[in-house]
DNA sequence: AACATTGATTTCTCTAGAGAAGTCCCGCAA
DNA sequence: TTGCGGGACTTCTCTAGAGAAATCAATGTT
């Protein structure tokens, strides 16, 4: 016998996760609107505390709602920072003694964490790329209005920058890549891979990310003139805080 | 009173899943192994059913398992296609004759679905970016390995390609781009804009997303010499499908 | 050899209930 | 006005159980 070639109505959370999601696209619900608890939904519905949950947790993990503990489930808005790939690059930039980040925030202020510069075995991509055995590395966190929103940690190798000021919090005006032109190493040429995934816990508990948000890896490579690898810089972003633009010509 | 200082111990749900999700990390289990699922869980830990399902969610949530019903839940790969931004679109590729989408998947076939030609009104970002009113779509589905991996739709204004190639579903060798230099408006420059998110049910189903599977969004700007906008691609891909490739100068 | 059926296994959906833990606001005291 | 309890409310975690629906392999039939 043949299946009935009716599709399955969908089962109850599912359908009420529907109608939330479309009072929410639909500006019904709008920013940090509260939308129906647990309770609500349980009375409303003549469903189970089960059930409830399990409809907010649909919306929470597709990222259109915050859950806040003691109080209720919210919407989310998506409000990103612009980070622009080559031109926040340009030499003209970094060479004018400005910081990289300043493009990024687009003059929004943002504080650094949690500075740690070590130096360690070459792990990985770090190895392969930078084609060493040991590398310094400058971890960092960044935070826009309060919040966490980017780890970074950029890779060098550990015979090129030794004993220089890429291996001290502060590295004065321009940056490292300032600092990478004055030892002769100035890069010219960055290759950018994006991929986006969920957060490991550890990265959820670092940028404070709500379920349901994913992060974008952004593993840039820097050369110099020669070819030869001079940085690795591998950076974990609130995906719901950012938009990467890209410029290029045909 | 201070509370206390100690972190509070994480739930079992969640200490089951910490479990699990280092034995695939660290290689225990592997690509398609099979992990305990929920009655194995139950009589291991001695736990009820939901408990243990709630603990399997955690790992299905983050991307790193994939339930299949009446059957198991089972560890997830990442094998991605590498999509390069600027080499891909440089002028000698389409130049030549060739398909975008030949150096995207290096090589391996890939087949395309339900190409729809339609003439609309534009809607908000083609509407800006385009400057008119009025734009022809093509939309289309990608599959690398008999499965999706992309949903794409390019905008044109309507003015400028009514009655041309671009508006069947044979565009040609070269593909769009050669017949839009045909007409004189050969893009001369390139934006893409880059987020991540959770994936709507509708692009979840049109590309078989597994829950945990964050989507790529790509919103490509094309302009032509002149600098008018000529075209408005917005492609929805499978996070755990792609790799984005970026190269540029300093 | 090809096909259909059956049964065991597994995930999926849902009910009913209970206590823990966090949030928020109102009223009372200083 | 300020600060501090308390109580109401909310989400979070978990137990116990049951039937639906899909998968898969073995078995029997054509």
């Amino acid at each position: 016998m043949m299946e009935s070639p009716v599709p399955h109505e969908p089962p109850i959370y599912r359908r009420i996760a529907d109608r939330l999601r479309q009072a929410i696209l639909a500006g019904d619900l709008r920013d940090g609107d509260r939308l129906p608890g647990e309770n609500a939904l349980m009375s409303e519905h003549g469903i189970a505390r089960a059930t409830a949950r399990q409809a907010l947790a649909v919306l929470i993990n597709e990222g259109l709602a915050v859950p806040k503990r003691g109080s209720g489930v919210y919407v989310r808005r998506f409000r990103p920072i612009r980070r622009h790939g080559s031109r926040r690059l340009s030499r003209e930039q970094w060479g004018a003694g400005r910081a990289i980040w300043d493009s990024d925030t687009s003059g929004r202020p943002y504080t650094v964490d949690d500075l740690t510069i070590t130096r360690e075995p070459a792990a990985d991509e770090a190895a392969r790329v930078l084609d060493c055995e040991e590398v310094w590395v400058r971890r960092r966190r960044y935070s826009v209005d309060g919040r966490p929103v980017q780890l970074a940690a950029s890779h060098f190798p550990a015979l090129l920058v030794a004993d220089t000021p890429i291996v001290v919090p502060d590295t004065g005006p321009g940056g490292v890549y300032a600092r990478l032109r004055d030892l002769g190493h100035a890069p010219a040429h960055f290759t950018e891979e994006v991929r986006a995934r969920m957060p490991t816990p550890e990265e959820s508990e670092k940028l404070g990310l709500p379920a349901g948000t994913p992060v974008i890896v952004v593993c840039r490579a820097a050369y110099a003139a020669g070819g030869t690898a001079v940085e690795l810089n591998k950076m974990i972003m609130d995906a719901a805080s950012y938009v990467l633009q890209y410029d290029f010509d045909a």
